[in-house]
DNA sequence: GCATCGATGTGTACACTGTCAACATGCCGG
DNA sequence: CCGGCATGTTGACAGTGTACACATCGATGC
């Protein structure tokens, strides 16, 4: 909560951040606008262009935030799961990913936006890096076919995206939702260890 | 082209599709807006409301479009290979999802959108019920499993729009778009089979 | 043939959006 | 202490969706 009687703010950048993610998660991509954002920190909607070059910037950073949001939870996962096979650890990130989505829809369909941003700090790992250091598991030692991996990598993220985007809208019931990650993902695993 | 000098435009629903269509085709979502689309028929933006109760319900319409556009090229494939198994016709029913998105990318951005309004014929074969009947032939004779068939269903169509909009938004190369199509609908092949 | 009525289009207005230019404030280094 | 610069404000402009009152026309009943 910004104090009001400072004509400077001290940490806008992080604050508006933070306040997009509030009100993406509230109202969806619709919610959050320039203009909502700055009110949201108390301050005027001209102030965001001292820390972002426009308006979709702004949005772009929201979304990075989300995708690391998310981000924690697949490593949170993972480092439970060291010890599976790297089908399962596939599995896993897949699973986050879905979980992620159903749980926050609206933070979600920022995650899914095309970054139209270069991230932060470029060398955060990624999901896609992830994914990708677990396919290459995958490959016999010392003859790694990018090729293979390339349509592995593929098949989980497109499979995972798909899935979730479609659960969203259009099953809303809990219990089929549930069968249908089961059902999907494990025909997964069987075109991924084809 | 309307003729200006009558008051009334005589045919206006279609003909605002019509706009909207062609402006999704050029400048994608951003562009679709009531007062252009108006202005491209000639025609006050508040004309649109004798036509739709919103201009969401307009996108909707043009989005609507878009879809029987996709299912024309999906029908034409299939009715070239209806001596094909139905796993081969699968196929050919993903690559047509994937080919439309990669050869309209702003267009198929609707296509992809949640149906906000129930279609004009809701009786009109959609592609999930064209997708469902394939999937049945797969079932054994007598015994449909529903939750096989769901899953199956689900797996192709996760796959294919996920592979899509991945491949729309982060593979700019055409040779590299066609291996991953290729790698990745081979192993979906193998997941639906199991 | 003519009046009237409903369907359809126009004009104007309002609240909201992103964005910019000009101006105000206050913190930090010389 | 004071000047400069980062950071904030105000006000404006164009563009958005949408509603209301009004205009126009085609068809329908007499």
């Amino acid at each position: 909560m910004p104090d009001r009687s400072r004509y400077h703010h001290g940490a806008l950048r992080d604050a508006l951040v933070d306040a997009g993610e509030a009100l993406a998660r509230a109202e969806g991509l619709e919610g959050v606008t320039v203009r909502r954002i700055a009110a949201a920190c108390g301050v005027s909607a001209a102030a965001v262009y001292r820390h972002f070059p426009s308006g979709d910037h702004l949005i772009a950073a929201v979304a990075q935030r989300a995708r690391e949001i998310m981000a924690r939870d697949m490593f949170a996962r993972l480092d439970a799961a060291v010890d599976k096979p790297p089908i399962d650890r596939l599995r896993e990130v897949g699973e986050s990913y879905i979980a992620f989505a159903l749980a926050e829809p609206r933070l979600f369909s920022l995650v899914s936006m095309p970054m139209t941003t270069p991230p932060d700090r470029p060398d955060d790992p990624n999901a896609a890096d992830l994914v990708r250091d677990i396919v290459l598991e995958l490959e016999p030692p010392g003859a790694v076919d990018e090729q293979r991996v390339a349509s592995r990598m593929m098949l989980a993220q497109a499979s995972a995206h798909g899935l979730a985007v479609i659960l969203r809208d259009f099953v809303p019931d809990p219990q089929a939702r549930a069968m249908l990650i089961a059902g999907v993902l494990d025909r997964v695993g069987v075109g991924l260890e084809a």
